[in-house]
DNA sequence: CACTTTAATGAGAATGAATCTCAACTGCAC
DNA sequence: GTGCAGTTGAGATTCATTCTCATTAAAGTG
């Protein structure tokens, strides 16, 4: 549980950025869950402990998250840029249901290998990469199979 | 090269929405070219010939042309949201340069087919999906290495 | 522990893509 | 042609994200 806090505070010194204390509160607030949050989301749950973390700060503070490889940057949803952890977590893709808003999780392993053979072929170095597909989910299938 | 026309039309029609002449401009501003694009792209595109054409009609015909199947929402870039056609275009995935912001694009066919086999296992029946990379073309390779 | 320097912060203003409003206009069915 | 519901243009509005700037605090120095 100390691990991301610690990769996270090399980064900031490999960088010259300061290991301040909203920096940590923020990071803190991030590994709480493993849930995909948006910047409103963590605002809200920040402020219920800490009155005095500005918004600014949050959009100031993820970019960096994702810049030391913790986070990255995920699908968009309702026009909010959306983010996961990388640290901890598998590749996956997602399923999105464009009737309940639902969001599935999908191994991804042989399609990443493809996908990097295919990035070779072009000789493109990958850094980071999302896969979304939308759709319907199973429950959603079956509710517009009766309606 | 009329194909596409047609198929609007009669998607508007099976939608009981007016062929009106807005709608048939920005259409075959669309087809113009087979170049991603965003909303401003086409905006300043379409003005060029037709001073009257509003940003919120574009705003709004867009929508229309993905629901009939004609182009398809495509990476995200510079925060805005853009498009492609999907009609007449294979399947494809891509590499966006971090550094020059070149889009390289790369056929998809083994990786949609392990993206299918995926869905069906969670029962998800997929409509649309999008896949970019995000990384470093190979001259932006070579001039980091230099520097 | 002061002291100093410089980056970081909070609050609110600004930006800008996308959406909405509403009076004027137009397809299109009759 | 007439009528009417759907559509449009122009500008206002929204809202996520970025920016500004006066104030604060990290972190090195002695
Ligand atoms: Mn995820
Ligand atoms: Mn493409
Ligand atoms: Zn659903
Ligand atoms: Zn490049």
């Amino acid at each position: 549980m100390k691990k991301e806090r610690e990769l996270y505070r090399e980064f900031l010194k490999s960088k010259d950025l300061k290991f301040t204390k909203p920096r940590l509160i923020i990071m803190e607030a991030v590994f709480e869950n493993h849930e995909h949050f948006n910047v409103d989301d963590l605002y809200e749950q920040i402020r219920k402990k800490h009155k005095n973390v500005s918004r600014a700060t949050i959009y100031r503070t993820v970019p960096l998250l994702v810049e030391s490889g913790l986070i990255k940057q995920s699908l968009r949803c309702e026009s909010k840029d959306i983010y996961e952890h990388t640290y901890g977590h598998e590749n996956h893709l997602h399923f999105i249901c464009v009737n309940c808003g639902k969001i599935i999780e999908s191994g991804f392993n042989d399609v990443a290998e493809l996908i990097n053979q295919l990035a070779e072929k072009k000789k493109f170095k990958i850094s980071e990469y999302n896969l979304g597909a939308r759709g319907l989910c199973e429950n959603c299938q079956k509710n517009k199979e009766q309606s």
